[in-house]
RNA sequence: GGGCGAAUAGCUCAGCGGUUCAGAGCGCCUGCCUUACACGCAGGAAGUCGGGGGUUCGAAUCCCUCUUCGCCCACCA
């Protein structure tokens, strides 16, 4: 593309030249958006107001340590699309911000930090590292909520939460005693997911599965007595060290005659049985298989089923031997050679040394699922430890029955079975964590008697013999505390007002990533704790993406920083392109390497309004009739089409927000303030505006500021500021009065005509066809020609005539005859129920071109009347359709028999062949 | 290995039983400083609606199947 220098000639010429335009040309949104948002505050727009019906969403509470990015940006300009539009519906509305103390994630970062000082969390000890920690958030914590802000998300900061709070504190406490009471909670001595890396247990939604491809090797254990081996396939050659039996299906023939009999562990030189196990698989790998009961989950079953041992071969740092203090039985099964070394090396290392043993039969490429730390990515270790679960039955049931009887729903609907196969198949919930940062475990073991307890308040001695007491040192999952968010943050246990007011609430927006890690949870503490459904909708949106569709993330560089976008382009323009570019639950696609082809359509929106408004004040005396006092005779038929458009467009733009549809309700609004208002509209009424003054230009006046009322108030869930800086601006306006704190507007049945409506369409394409009549001939814009239109249908010339001067003015024409009086050699067009217009071309005409052309449209035309016909003709049609679909189809026949006679009539007289 | 979703103009997506439903935005082509806007106005070109079967009076729209992508779940070591 060329520079446009003659572009920016005309836009520097432009500016300030209209001495009744004071505004300039060019919106700048961050000269205004900030101080916008500082008044919305300034006035408590954000709080609930009112005693009306609550209108209640909790914000998923974002990590401190996460800065804004764009998937959080859609999110929340989701959640403020819905609180903006039923704020002003006139509910009360909470939405509730806050952030996650996310424990694992936060505790990673500062011992980052401390690790650039050379040092780790055990060299500062644990309650100078909780401070530090709680250093890091009171510094850096809560920049996403400000980035929230700059976006335009209008929560009630006034009661901003976050998950380690006092007194949210308190009902994490609570809960976890009262589980505990109820005998939901339990000690679990199994094998669980932990991360060497985090040095923590983890839940089964915390470790996540990836394909990978790894080896399966083929090992051989020599039998004790020397009569031979059986050979065992594994993807962790490692764990070998730990194994405790060979195990085969009972059914195996292979089997058979190994059974009873003793191998010889390889390295470790243990003794271990062959055993029968139906859990084997005895397809896979050779049918035998290696059982190591401390370092993998099924493993650990089979032990437990065959009264094995299970010795832990490996740290919980993921190097091989055992932590000081375990018992001397266990020890020595891990070879000097292999002592401390890390678990990937000791594969190596072990495959080695069977190979060199000739145990090593075969290796074979596999494709597994290996499962990740969703936190650091390391892979995750099986090991087998001592956790604190809770029983997850009791508190799924409930929860899965009221999904089902239809009490709360997740949209879109297919996330249906997915959430009830999940939830009918959960496992306990390992909640403990050995972490520092976090809630500590409310548990405690009294060193003299062994009494152990959970309680509400730290116990100064035990109960029972009044010795000295110890707290469990490990953490809660973060995710412990976070499945209270829709009540703690609310004041429970405590019967706060609040809880009484905004429990249960409305609809919970989040990423589907979480619908199992944090929704489901919240539904399932919601019915245990307070007997009730949390929310009644939750809507999982979909994810952002590049265009090849990868998931945004830092590590691959493909993100789009919101705040880049903001600057360059406005919040609206964010706000805008993501709203306007994801129907429900659709991933957004964004290109990062072009932000301006991705973001510009919101910036030109806001830019349009701007420009619509500029116009439209600079019109403006200081007070305007009311549309309502404004008597409907005045009203021309372009005001009665403008009037109806609105309010078609209130009317469709709120049911698509009820049914959460916010893109196809923010692109309604779009084309009215676009293609109907300033298209037409606005060009339409040009003529009315002057001076003069009379009962017309009041009229006028009152259509524009009602139409442009309505767009703004329609448009503000979606562009917050733009909306609001050019609604202030309106003619009376009180100074403090603000459009975020006003009403959405209503259908006004009495501003509709639905008549006006396709007579001025006609109208409408009166005017393209002559438009393209002229283009077609390229027949210089400044040339006024001379036109005619013959109306049929109903209503003859009325509507034609009745805008008469809009045609000639929008259509460039010096004189338009509506009586049927030829205009001499022309072009015509032939559209809607017949009606007809012919542009003199004096000379100019192409009698070949415009056989051409109305031959081809003859030809479509036939296309489609026969078409009808068959159906027309067609008995089960007829009896079948509904009856409206066969009535329009019969009024359109009706309509093209009409236009085809016309256009025959053409042809004739033009001597086409 | 199970389940789900997507495939429509060059790009990103709407439409999900009824010929003005083949659309929008961006991009592209032609004009244009027209009483707000060149971040604009006017006029255009552009798609056998992934392939193949079927159901139906009628299918981009429903069913089956194949292909290609993506997601979720899963203890086959």
């Amino acid at each position: 593309m060329p520079p446009h220098s003659s572009r920016r000639f005309v836009s520097e010429y432009n500016k300030g030249m209209d001495p009744r335009i004071p505004l300039p040309p060019q919106y700048d949104p961050s000269g205004v958006e900030a101080a916008l948002y500082q008044r919305w505050q300034e006035r408590g727009t954000f709080a609930p107001r009112g005693d009306g019906e609550p209108y209640v969403i909790v914000m998923p509470p974002p990590n401190l340590t996460a800065i804004l990015h764009v998937g959080h940006g859609l999110n929340n300009v989701i959640q403020d699309v819905l609180i903006r539009f039923e704020r002003m519906r006139g509910r009360a509305v909470e939405w509730l911000p806050g952030t996650d103390h996310a424990g694992i994630a936060t505790q990673n970062v500062v011992e980052r930090l401390l690790a650039a000082e050379g040092k780790t969390r055990f060299d500062v000890g644990r309650e100078a590292f909780v401070e530090r920690v709680w250093q890091f958030v009171r510094e850096t914590g809560a920049t996403i909520l400000e980035q929230l802000r700059v976006i335009g998300c209008s929560s009630d900061w006034s009661r901003t939460r976050f998950t380690l709070d006092p007194a949210y504190s308190r009902a994490v406490r609570e809960v976890f005693v009262t589980l505990w009471e109820e005998g939901l909670i339990y000690r679990g001595h199994r094998v669980i997911h932990w991360c060497p890396h985090c040095l923590t247990a983890l839940s089964d939604e915390e470790a996540e599965a990836s394909e990978t491809t790894g080896s399966l090797y083929y090992i051989r254990y020599p039998l004790a007595d020397g009569s031979g081996a059986v050979t065992v396939a594994t993807t962790r050659p490692e764990t070998m060290l730990g194994d405790t039996a060979v195990v085969v299906h009972p059914d195996d023939p292979r089997g058979s005659p190994y059974l009873g009999k003793r191998v010889r562990l390889p390295l470790v030189n243990v003794e271990i049985p062959v055993l029968a196990d139906a859990s084997v698989d005895p397809k896979f790998g050779t049918g035998f298989v290696k059982v190591t009961p401390a370092h993998d989950a099924s493993d650990f079953e089979i032990g437990t089923r065959h009264h094995l041992p299970a010795p832990l071969i490996m740290r919980a740092d993921g190097t091989m031997g055992q932590e000081p203090g375990v018992e001397k039985r266990e020890a020595g099964r891990v070879p000097p050679e292999i002592q401390g070394l890390d678990r990937f090396e000791a594969r190596k290392k072990i495959v080695q040394l069977l190979e060199a043993q000739g145990l090593l039969v075969k290796v074979e490429t596999h494709q597994h699922a290996v499962r990740r730390c969703y936190r650091c990515d390391t892979v995750v270790e099986p090991r087998l430890s001592d956790q604190w679960f809770v029983k997850i039955q009791p508190l799924a049931e409930p929860a899965l029955a009221a999904y089902q009887r239809g009490e709360y729903r997740i949209v879109p609907e297919r996330w249906k079975a997915t959430y009830e196969n999940w939830m009918a198949s959960l496992r306990d919930w390992n909640i403990s964590r050995q972490l520092w940062w976090g809630h500590r475990i409310p548990v405690f073991t009294c060193s003299r008697c062994d009494h152990r307890w959970a309680d509400r308040a730290d116990p100064p001695g035990c109960p029972k013999c009044g010795g000295p007491v110890t707290q469990d040192p490990d953490v809660l999952d973060t995710w412990f505390s976070s499945w209270l968010w829709p009540f703690a943050t609310f004041g429970w246990p405590q019967l706060s007002d609040d809880l009484q007011r905004f429990y249960p609430g409305h609809t919970l927006v989040t990423a589907p990533e979480i619908l199992f890690l944090w929704v489901s949870r919240m539904v399932m503490s919601g019915y245990h704790f307070l007997g009730e459904k949390p929310f009644t909708t939750v809507y999982l949106t979909g994810t952002v993406r590049d265009t090849q569709h990868r998931k945004m993330s830092k590590s691959l560089g493909n993100g789009i920083d919101p705040l880049d976008v903001v600057r360059l382009y406005g919040a609206d323009a964010l706000r805008w392109t993501l709203i306007a570019g994801s129907s429900l639950g659709a991933d957004v696609i964004l290109d990062p390497n072009d932000l301006e082809t991705t973001f510009a359509p919101g910036r030109n929106f806001a830019n349009k309004l701007w420009n619509i408004g500029r116009f439209i004040l600079a019109q403006l005396p200081a007070n305007v009739t009311p549309i309502e006092r404004i008597d409907r005779s005045r009203l021309t038929l372009a005001d009665r089409w403008i009037l109806t458009r609105a309010n078609h467009a209130i009317w469709t733009a709120t049911r698509y927000l009820e049914q959460f549809r916010l893109d196809e309700a923010a692109k309604r609004c779009f084309a009215f303030a676009w293609n109907e208002l300033a298209d037409w509209y606005v060009e339409v009424v040009k003529p009315r505006l002057g001076a003069q003054g009379g009962a017309s230009t009041e009229a006028a006046h009152a259509v524009l500021v009602y139409c442009f009322d309505t767009a703004l108030r329609l448009l503000h869930p979606v562009v917050p500021f733009i909306t609001e800086e050019l609604w202030q601006k309106l003619p009376g306006r009180g100074a403090d009065e603000l459009l975020a704190g006003s009403e959405w507007p209503t259908r006004r049945q009495e501003l509709e005509d639905y008549d006006a409506d396709p007579q001025f369409e006609r109208v409408k394409t009166a005017i393209e066809r002559i438009r393209s009549i002229r283009a077609e001939y390229r027949i210089a814009p400044k040339t006024r020609l001379r036109a005619a239109i013959v109306a049929r249908g109903g209503d003859r010339s009325e509507s034609f005539a009745s805008e008469r001067e809009t045609i000639l003015r929008l259509a460039q024409l010096e004189e338009l005859s509506l009586d049927g009086a030829p205009v001499g050699a022309g072009a015509h067009a032939v559209f809607g129920d017949g009606s007809e217009v012919v542009v003199a071309l004096a000379g100019a005409v192409d009698v070949q071109q415009e056989c051409r052309r109305l031959t081809s449209e003859l030809q479509r035309l036939d296309q489609q009347l026969a078409g009808l016909a068959v159906k027309l003709t067609n008995e089960n049609f007829v009896s079948r359709a509904p009856a409206d679909v066969v009535a329009r189809e019969r009024e359109k026949e009706r309509m093209w028999r009409e236009q085809r006679s016309v256009l025959t009539g053409k042809l004739t007289a033009l001597g086409c062949g």
